[in-house]
RNA sequence: GCUGGAAUCGUCUAGUGGCAAUGACAAGAGACUGUAAAUCUCUCGGCUUCGGCCUUCGUAGGUUCGAGUCCUACUUCCAGCA
């Protein structure tokens, strides 16, 4: 069983430590999106030194390349990657609602490879197996995410998560014990809580899961925020409070790991940070700024005065736009520095202000200066 | 000097009688939430009461209902020959 210690409580919101067998996670933390073995456009080491915790790499990705046996050739994904801090994969549950011409059974999902249009089936086995060779410490179960108007439609695919879970967990503890007797390190096995923006199958869903012999939970589907924190509420009501949970895909817009951490969520994910980096969207305490726009041709000031990152320590905003503006991948590297360091120190400070008791505090404070031009620069 | 060829929106480029004119780049702006995303979208001669109006394809004339497109001269550039 996964050992996680939680320190203080207020309300939902909860200040822990999850320990892995590569180290401890202090949470509310921020986990790097690392889907293909690699946050894109930084290093491992970059990484480290922005503050970051643990990362998430994804299961469909590294299937198809470079293939799950070879990460473990490579000793597992913390070796293989020489990331030696706690690591997380996504099942692929995602790519079976997020890729074109996938093809579901209750066995699985028939995928088309995206690089070279090849077919094969991911089952919740396979997943579990996959995730298991690539050796990452927290598995996601795999699930069936949809996105429907219909309660109908997104009962069927709670119910679908649910069946597929139970095999999950049965292929996750028949391969635990073929690893254990290896001698090889413990892996764990998050739950998937579906149900979509309908608050009865949230809590149906969390109302199952919950009784599930899992280490802790992903909280998936979420696509508005709006009415997060209501859903949040709900299903993490129901969850066993001593296991830790995930809000899956969450973290682009500040307000949602202010939201996400007081109804509690201890972990998050998101691409958010490093896609807009890499576009030149660049998190500032006073909303998003675009660095290409020409306003800031000229000006010598770093992104954020005071930010801690080594992009604004030793670039100003005038040289980064020039490298955008010529298209230089060093923009986009200190960019996704920037805006990594950003959302990892952010919800460390979140972590922080639950344990000094002023949460509410740094919620208003940050939230009104951030969106008082609707999150915008 | 002679003989060919070429001049189009910041740049390159399409166009050979109905054209405010093709495409790319550049420029300006926007989007992005468990990453098929170093991607995608929009604008890009001027004015507009959104129906149009005006000014544009080296310069000046001409032919034609109509010319970026055909003709003449000039200017500049390129190639070959002297």
């Amino acid at each position: 069983m996964l050992k996680f210690d939680i320190k203080k409580r207020e309300g939902l919101a909860r200040v822990g430590v999850i320990h892995t067998p590569h180290g401890d996670i202090k949470t509310p933390a921020f986990v790097g999106a690392a889907t293909r073995a690699t946050v894109k456009a930084l290093t491992f080491e970059q990484m480290r030194k922005l503050g970051s915790q643990a990362v998430l790499a994804n299961t469909y990705h590294l299937f198809l390349a470079p293939g799950s046996e070879l990460i473990r050739e490579g000793g597992g994904l913390a070796e293989f990657t020489n990331w030696d801090k706690p690591t997380f994969t996504d099942s692929g549950g995602f790519q079976i609602f997020s890729l074109p011409q996938v093809k579901l059974t209750e066995d699985g999902a028939t995928f088309r490879s995206h690089i070279d249009g090849s077919k094969f089936l991911m089952t919740p086995e396979l997943s579990m197996q996959t995730q298991w060779e690539i050796g990452a410490d927290i598995h996601m179960a795999f699930d069936q995410l949809a996105k429907s108007e219909k309660h109908d439609d997104m009962e069927r695919a709670m119910e679908r998560t649910h069946r597929w879970l139970e095999r999950c967990v049965v292929e996750h503890e028949k391969l635990e014990k073929e690893y254990l007797e290896k001698g090889l390190p413990e892996q764990y096995l998050y739950a998937v809580v579906q149900g979509g923006d309908f608050l009865d199958l949230r809590e149906q869903s969390a109302k199952f899961e919950a009784k599930m012999s899992v280490d802790g939970y992903g909280i998936g589907g979420v696509f508005v925020a709006d009415g997060m924190g209501e859903m949040l509420k709900t299903v993490c009501s129901i969850l066993p409070e001593e296991r830790p949970r995930h809000l899956l895909g969450m973290g682009q817009e500040p307000i949602d790991l202010f939201v996400g951490a007081e109804h509690g969520c201890d972990t998050f994910d998101c691409v958010g940070p490093t896609r807009l980096a890499r576009n030149g969207a660049l998190f500032t305490f006073d909303g998003r700024m675009n660095i290409k726009n020409a306003k800031y041709t000229h000006d010598f000031s770093p992104i954020v005065d005071g930010c801690e990152c080594e992009c604004c320590r030793n670039y100003s905003r005038a040289y980064l736009h020039h490298l955008f503006k010529v298209d230089e991948i060093t923009g986009k590297v200190l960019a996704s520095i920037h805006n990594e360091y950003f959302v990892v120190n952010l919800v460390d400070r979140i972590r922080e202000s639950l344990e000094n008791d002023n949460f509410q505090e740094f919620k208003n404070e940050f939230l009104t200066r951030y969106y008082k031009n609707g999150g915008r620069v």
